[in-house]
Formats: C-alpha cells, sequence, structure tokens
DNA sequence: CCCGCGTATGTTATCGCTATCATCCAAAAG
DNA sequence: CTTTTGGATGATAGCGATAACATACGCGGG
C-alpha cells in the first residue's frame, strides 16, 4: 500500500515517540509494557500518560522479530461451520486466556492439500506450537511440522504415527461402543449413514467401528448408505434414510456419522410419519445442541469437543514452558460416553 | 523460551543460509520467494533446491516489519459457535483467498470489554484492515479503531455513525418485514422470544422492529418474553414458549430472536403435542441449515451472512488498494427476505 | 564500436522492538 | 563510613527480512 499522506494520516507513533515525550529510553518504554518488570510508579505512570496522548499501540510484529517469541498458537480445523469443530476452537482459546498467546484459526474443509498449504501459511507467522485436527496429512505438510521445531499437537483422533503430542480419543472404538449399547437394548438390524469419500478420516474410522462392531456380535454389517462429500449437511442424511429404507426396509436402527445428518433423518422420517423409534430408531455422534433439544431427543455419543480443545492448549502450553520436570505425556485420551435418548 | 540446545534442535534456517548454499544473495532468495520478481530461471531452480533442502520457511513477521505489510486482515464477531457468523467468517476467508491475506480471527462472547481487548491485541499485530461485527463499541475501542489508520468495516448492522464502512442491513427493518408478512396472512396475536440483556445489540434491533410493526398495525406488543443472556440457545427458546402460552395462551405467532430459540420452542410444542402452526405458529431468524430442515420447516429471515463476509472483505482489499478511481462506497446494504415455509 | 536500456543480481540501510550488558544510585549490611 | 546489593534506567546491537539504490551484463541501434 502506498501511504499517501494528505495531511490527517500521520504516521503511526513508535515507542520512540511514546519515550521522548515520556523522557526515559524506549527501553524503559518496553519495559513499563511488559508484565513484572521493574519500572518505577512514577516512571510508569509517564509512560501510560504519553502512550494515551499518542494512542500507541504497540508493535508486535517488531517486538516478535527481536524476543523471538511471536506470542501465536497455530489451530487447524476441518470446518469452522461444524460446532463440534468450533467447540474445539473455544475450548482452545479459553485455555490460551491468560498467557499471553494469540490463536491463529485456519480451516481446510476437509481437504489434506487445503491443510498442506495452511501449514505453510501457518508456520510462516512462527506460531509457537500448532494444533492439528486428525492424524492424516500430505507427506510435505508432515514434514514441514516435523522440521518446524515446535510443539504439534494432533486431537480428535488416535493416529497411529502421531508426529508429536496427541489428545483425542478412538472414534472407531466410540462408535463400536455404540453399536454394543444398541444391540444390548435389542437392536439387530443396524444401518450406517456417512459420508461416500474418505476424506473425512474421522467419518471413515466410525464407520469402520460400525462394520467391527458388529461383524463381533454376529449381524450384518451390510447396510451401508453413503452419502456425499464432507462437509455433512442435515439435508443429506435427510435424503441417506429415504435410500436406507427403500433398500433395506427391515432397518432397524440407523446409525449415523454425524448428529447432523441423524437429525436430517429423524426430521424426513417425521415427515413421512414414520415414528421414531417404534418405526425406526436413529442415533447420532457428537452431541452437538441440537440432539438435546430436537423431538424425540436424540440418542448419541459425546465426546468432549472443548475438553479436545482445552487439553491440546493445555499441553501445548505446558510443552512450550518446557523446563518443567514431566513433560507432558505424549498422548491424552478423552473420554467419550453414549448418551441414551429417546430415539433410539 | 530459552532455547537449550540439545543436539537435535538447530536453529531454524534463515534466508541468509538458503542464499549461501544457493551461492546468491539473499535478497535474490527474497526475490525468488515474491512472485512477479525478476529471477532466472536457472537460479529460481537452485534456490528452490536449497530451500527443499533446509526445509526453510519464510519469516512473515521480520518480512512484514521491512515491508511494512503484514498480510493480516482481523475480524472479530460475538461468537464462533453461532453459524451464522462463522459462515461470515468463510465468507471473509473466501473473499481473501489468493489476494495474500490472512485472517486474524477473533471472538467476543457478546461483551464490548471482550471487544475491546480483541482490538488492541489485532491492532497490534498491524491488521491492514479489520472487520467487526456490530456498531456497538467502548468509547476506547472506537477511539483505537479511529486511530488505527486502516479500514474499518463494520457488519451485520447499519450504525448510525459509522466509524469508516459498513456492510450490513438493518435488524429492526428485518424483522418490521417479517411481522408485515405474518400479519398480511392474517395473524393478529404476535409474541416475541428474545434476549433479556442489550448486550446483543442486534437481537434488541430487532425486538424494537417487532414493536414497531406492530403499532403500525395497531397490534398489541406486549406479548414479549426475555429468557436470558446470549448465546442465545435452543434450550432457552424451549423454556421460553413455555412461559409465552402460559401468560398469553391466546398468542398466534411467536417469533423468535433467532432460529436456534425457534427450533427450540418449535419441538418444545410438539413435545406438547401443540399442532405448529395450527396450535401456534413459529418464525425464526437467520434461515440457519435447521430451519430449512427441521419438521414442519420453519419460517424465518435469510439475511444473506455469507455474502456479508464476502462483501466486507472486497470492499476491504479494495480500500486497501485504494489507487482506483471509485473508492468503494461507504455503505453497502446487503438483502434480506422472509422464507415462508411451514411454520407459520 | 559506443550508447542506451532492460534484466539479473548485489549492497546497504533500515523496519520497531527487545536481549543484554552497563551504569547509576539509594538503602541495607557490615 | 565503607561495602554490598538490587532496583531503575540507558546504550548498543541485533532479530530476519525487504526497499531502494547500485552494479554488471547482454543486446540492438546508430
Amino acid at each position: 500500500m502506498t501511504k499517501i499522506n494528505d495531511g490527517k494520516t500521520t504516521e503511526a507513533p513508535t515507542m520512540n515517540d511514546v519515550a521522548r515525550r515520556a523522557g526515559v529510553s524506549a527501553m524503559t518504554v518496553s519495559r513499563a509494557l511488559k508484565e513484572g518488570s521493574h519500572v518505577s510508579s512514577a516512571t510508569r505512570e509517564r509512560i501510560t500518560r504519553a502512550i494515551n496522548e499518542l494512542g500507541y499501540v504497540l508493535d508486535q510484529s517488531a517486538g516478535s522479530l527481536s524476543s523471538r517469541r511471536t506470542g501465536f498458537v497455530a489451530a487447524i480445523i476441518p470446518s469452522i461451520n461444524n460446532s463440534n469443530f468450533s467447540d474445539t476452537a473455544r475450548g482452545i482459546t479459553d485455555a490460551l486466556e491468560g498467557t499471553g498467546l494469540q490463536l491463529l484459526l485456519g480451516y481446510t474443509n476437509y481437504s489434506v492439500e487445503r491443510e498442506e498449504e495452511l501449514i505453510e501459511a501457518m508456520l510462516r507467522r512462527r506460531p509457537e506450537g500448532i494444533i492439528l485436527t486428525g492424524g492424516s496429512h500430505t507427506p510435505k505438510g508432515r514434514r514441514m511440522l516435523e522440521q518446524a521445531g515446535i510443539p504439534v499437537i494432533e486431537t480428535w483422533d488416535r493416529p497411529a504415527q502421531p508426529i508429536d503430542k496427541v489428545v483425542g480419543f478412538s472414534n472407531g472404538e466410540a462408535m463400536e461402543l455404540l453399536v454394543e449399547t444398541l444391540a444390548r437394548k435389542g437392536y439387530r438390524r443396524f444401518g450406517y449413514i456417512g459420508g461416500v469419500t474418505a476424506r473425512d478420516t474421522r467419518g471413515s474410522q466410525r464407520r469402520a467401528g460400525f462394520v467391527r462392531a458388529l461383524e463381533r456380535l454376529g449381524l450384518s454389517s451390510d447396510r451401508v448408505i453413503s452419502f456425499g462429500v464432507p462437509p455433512i449437511s442435515m439435508e443429506q442424511g435427510a435424503q441417506a434414510v429415504v435410500s436406507m429404507l427403500e433398500r433395506w426396509p427391515d432397518t432397524q436402527v440407523a446409525l449415523c456419522v454425524s448428529d447432523l445428518s441423524a437429525f436430517g433423518a429423524l426430521m424426513e422420517c417425521q415427515r413421512r410419519g414414520l415414528k421414531v423409534p417404534q418405526d425406526i430408531a436413529i442415533a447420532g455422534f457428537g452431541d452437538y445442541e441440537i440432539a438435546a433439544c430436537c423431538h424425540p431427543r436424540m440418542t448419541t455419543v459425546n465426546v468432549d469437543c472443548y475438553g479436545i480443545g482445552r487439553q491440546a492448549a493445555l499441553k501445548l502450553t505446558q510443552t512450550i514452558q518446557a523446563q518443567s520436570p514431566g513433560t507432558p505425556e505424549p498422548v491424552t485420551l478423552t473420554g467419550f460416553r453414549v448418551i441414551e435418548r429417546e430415539s433410539t
């Protein structure tokens, strides 16, 4: 941007301007702006006044270049529109509160290529740590992360070969638990509604868990509807349940890759006059707000999205201040639990 | 952070390391990394190889200090968990794609004090522009924005005294239109369900619009239930509709400050065996995905959240490259329209 | 054969801040 | 009264990149 000085656009004041006005050196201003530095209260007050008079705002780019600490933490999630992931982002932000670290958030739209671009864009900003969703990355992305020399936390998953630290759970096991819970309740003919691509690795793992659990129980795992690419929409769930009922009219319970598709399915059933759970039972995954509020209330798996974010950020800050004796555990398993409600 | 060199942690390579390895000067490396600079293809290739061998990643903090362009755009939204606002964030990101600008996102939890903190935190990063939600700020926040010397875009609203540019709509008028539309359909006894505080300024304006429209029509605007602070939850809508039906059992249609509370209300009515819209009609605001998918499908007001974000970002980039003849219009009004569905 | 010009590259000087070391001084300790 | 100590402040030197200017070179026209 070529700054045309039109008379009113004065150059932004720098720390030197503040120092001059307060009659101190720039170094003292710098100290006054940092917590826990020794600056006499009289000086501090003069500096504060000068700052207010000039409307000075610290330039952190310059500061971080000098101090070699940017104060950034990067986080990459698949989608900002999915409240499960935005809950995780909220958990990260909340845990970062008061640490002086600021979140740099990016989202991939479930694309590893986009993730790779984002990783590079983020690393250019020299974050002090990075939090990722899942354990699937491009080779180049993985290499960049390994070489970055900062803590890396993979979340929402249990990667077979973690890059560094992990805060997550097994999506497959969680789905297995849901199947087992419902089987114990007497259901026998299970259907699954999920995305068609492998882009959503957590979705694939849930489906794999569905199949494993049914095989173990000696039940059929054939009733699977694949309905399109992420991001998962409610509408897709509505269409999918129709296909399912056409192909396998005897399906007793439809498990969905997410509460969102489950909700779409639930509403579609009501629209067609089917009673849930009498005619067909429906369960979701994720325990979104909607699952607790819809009618009938939805059975689902709660996976503590917010806690994943919180714990990831905590592990990150602990690792950054790594002088502590017990370096944080490499893997933190977060809990999941089936929440049985009226829809099953 | 004191970096203890434990043997494996080598210092990250700098541009000079790349330059030395490629047998050129740092400046040439810098040029090779920037589009549209003259670097011979042989040299460029040597540099690229050196970069890959060293695993070099550009340090943009340092670059922006020198070039006085950070490549950041700041955006502040009330909540990351509300899909209306995250749609706006998506619109911003998408419009920024390819411009070399990166989004720095923060959210306030509907608190102007938190907004003030965020404004300062963002300005410390020297963004090239800033996008805000709404026109309510603390005096200090406003002053900082005015003095920042960068384009400021207020969105989602029509502030009486804009700081700079605006991309938004009148929440009051939108609600008026909804009331009028439903009145034309024959409804006479309107109720309103909204938050209790003034923190959510858009919510207050919608309520004001509700009252204005009914007064103009000569109808009662007394049936108002206030149910708690933002963020708005579905559950609050469920509770509020119960209160409403207790206090004003004759209510014909309940307008809600948001689709989320409307949905909660809708489900609660079904739970109680009330038929929507026969026993009570319900309408929301925002046209969330849920409104199009629930049963019965919900009447609401679409306000093009994504478009607000896109247009705000476009206006921002146009203003930044302000050499163009027609500086962008100060105010862009985005459209809204009532979407009539089955719930009314 | 020289001049001019545009492309390719190098040199130098910051950008605004903070780490580090040096200095000064008053109060506590001996 | 001297020495020690530590708080308060200043001077200096970069952090890693890029803007701006300088230089070198090749090629076509006069």
